[in-house]
DNA sequence: GTGAAAGCGCTAACAC
DNA sequence: GTGTTAGCGCTTTCAC
């Protein structure tokens, strides 16, 4: 079917091993023969195929990454970051979706394994439901979670400081005068949300900020959570004149929902999110959160994923700071 | 290193290729073998290696997407559909991001042919430039083109009715009372650029909307673009009625530099997207956009994917409706 | 500088 | 129902 070595080495009278030692740049050849390998290649619109290959080599030049969502827009901004600093050194990315399901998410973990990747670099959807799958392809293969990681030490980790984050919106509303705050966050339980909790928690013990544990609304990571978050906001007897999200996605939701009752965002309540999504400056009213350094972060997944046997300190966490960002929501 | 199919086969006692029979149940093995193959490969942590399955079965179950970007939320919510469709059939997608640069895509078309993929579905990002290298993909594997399509007919394609989505957008502005109307789309011309600009001309015509070959800004697909564009538009001696945006994202942006001018959306000018986004109805103000298919048109894609060569008539359209959703933009 | 031969891990004829 | 054998297409010793 497709053109194979054995058809290009024929086509210019050489063997098999001659003509890979071309197409591979693998060991010095005479010139003459190279241009009519190279020639034959051309000529016969040989591809190569890359299972044999991989098969042999043992290697695949690819590297896997699991993200939760792909349609939440903070995990494509990360596999951006994540492609381009991965295309210096030529390498592919397989790209799989979790679909924020801990089933899908093991199953693509195993998959890339067996697919003989590189190495795995995964944001799970979950705490303990992720766990296992991360733990036995952590095993199998080099692998850094990136954002979230599971509860198990087992893994290396970049993501940011969760608690500087919130310590910077909290400190932000402070300064607006808020007095009160709501903690809106995913209902699921994950390391981010740990995180967020606890800083949440402690910025407003140090701000004067007053909470309330009936003020802490769980929701799914999405806008419709978030507009869920806001109606039940809505329903408490006293409304905080502020509102703190886990995400930009939530903020926005719960932005919505107020507007639609009739309150004033930023005057009435500040709400703010986290992530700095591309969209975040265009919502109505553009959203104060804060901003994740991506390419920063992408370039450590690749320092740690590339790390040889030798540097391996398997757990290494590498916490990055985030970086406040002021609109008109806060 | 790993743990192979001879490893189990020999925990159990039985040959490799009774291993494999029970393993990927390709034939009828007695019970008490399978039970001690199954337990064997349970001991020993079997996973499998897929590279060399695919190797020799000469097929890997996985298709191939390549999208211009991977952070327009547009594309995502295709990949998301196209990978929940393939999810009933036990396929992988292998994603691949462009990042609107017609040499990486070509590169991506190639290694997805070399890794073997059992089909293609590619959104070209240019007309002229991604031709070759969809050519290329497509006399080796089967191919089909989703949203965007290169100018040869060489492959099938699934889209929307470009046409008929410009025609609904300027029939809402006629309805509104606009009277004139700017066209703001992407400058590096491929099939959607090409289509909706031929609809929006006849579209015009048709209700009486009056254009002019200066009111046709051309951007990027991006917000920045959006912006940049309705930059443009402010300094034009007259502002018209109404523009149609090419997409949502440009829309998004013309609307934020109208609103910073001072410029009343929709009252002032009426603003018109396309994809309907899941951002749309929270921008402010909320777009009034046409949605496209996007699950009927992933369904759609496998299907032609599916067809065996006997069915195959290449260079097969498959044109869906789009919808009108009517918000505050326009 | 070049080639012969072995083999990566698996599946598919083909025997028995 | 089970095992033996022969590769899938490539890279890589090991000879020459």
């Amino acid at each position: 079917m497709a053109v194979t070595l054995a058809d290009v080495a024929s086509r210019a009278g050489v063997s098999i091993t001659t003509a890979s030692r071309v197409l591979a740049r693998s060991r010095a050849v005479s010139p003459a023969v190279a241009a009519a390998v190279t020639r034959a290649a051309d000529e016969l619109g040989y591809a190569g195929n890359s299972v044999a290959r991989a098969l042999r080599r043992q290697r695949t030049d690819a590297v896997g990454m699991v993200v939760p969502s792909i349609t939440n827009p903070f995990f494509t901004a990360l596999v951006d970051a994540v492609e381009q600093a991965l295309q210096t050194s030529d390498r592919v990315l397989y790209l799989c979706d979790a679909r924020d399901d801990p089933g899908v998410e093991a199953a693509h973990l195993r998959s890339l394994v067996t697919r003989g990747v590189d190495g795995i670099v995964v944001s799970p959807c979950a705490d303990e439901q992720s766990t296992t799958a991360v733990v036995a392809a952590a095993a199998a293969v080099p692998l850094v979670q990136l954002d979230r990681h599971v509860p198990e030490p087992v893994a290396d980790w970049v993501g940011i400081d969760d608690r500087a984050a919130m310590d910077l919106v909290v400190g932000r509303l402070a300064a607006r005068g808020v007095t009160s705050a709501a903690f809106v966050t995913a209902a699921r339980s994950n390391s981010s949300v740990r995180e967020r909790q606890a800083g949440f928690d402690a910025a407003c013990a140090r701000h004067g900020i007053r909470t309330d544990p009936a003020w802490v609304v769980p929701c799914g990571f999405s806008i419709e959570d978030g507009i869920a978050a806001g109606r039940v906001l809505l329903d408490l007897p006293t409304l905080p004149s502020g509102v703190v999200c886990a995400d930009d996605l939530i903020a926005i939701g719960v932005v919505h929902a107020l507007g639609a009752a009739g309150i004033r965002v930023p005057d009435d309540v500040a709400v703010t999110g986290l992530d700095d999504l591309a969209f975040a400056p265009y919502v109505a009213p553009p959203l104060t959160t804060v901003r994740q350094p991506v390419a920063r972060m992408a370039a450590e997944v690749l320092r740690l994923l590339d790390r040889s046997g030798a540097e391996r300190t398997p757990g290494e966490r590498v916490m990055l700071p985030p970086e406040l960002v002021v609109r008109a929501s806060a």
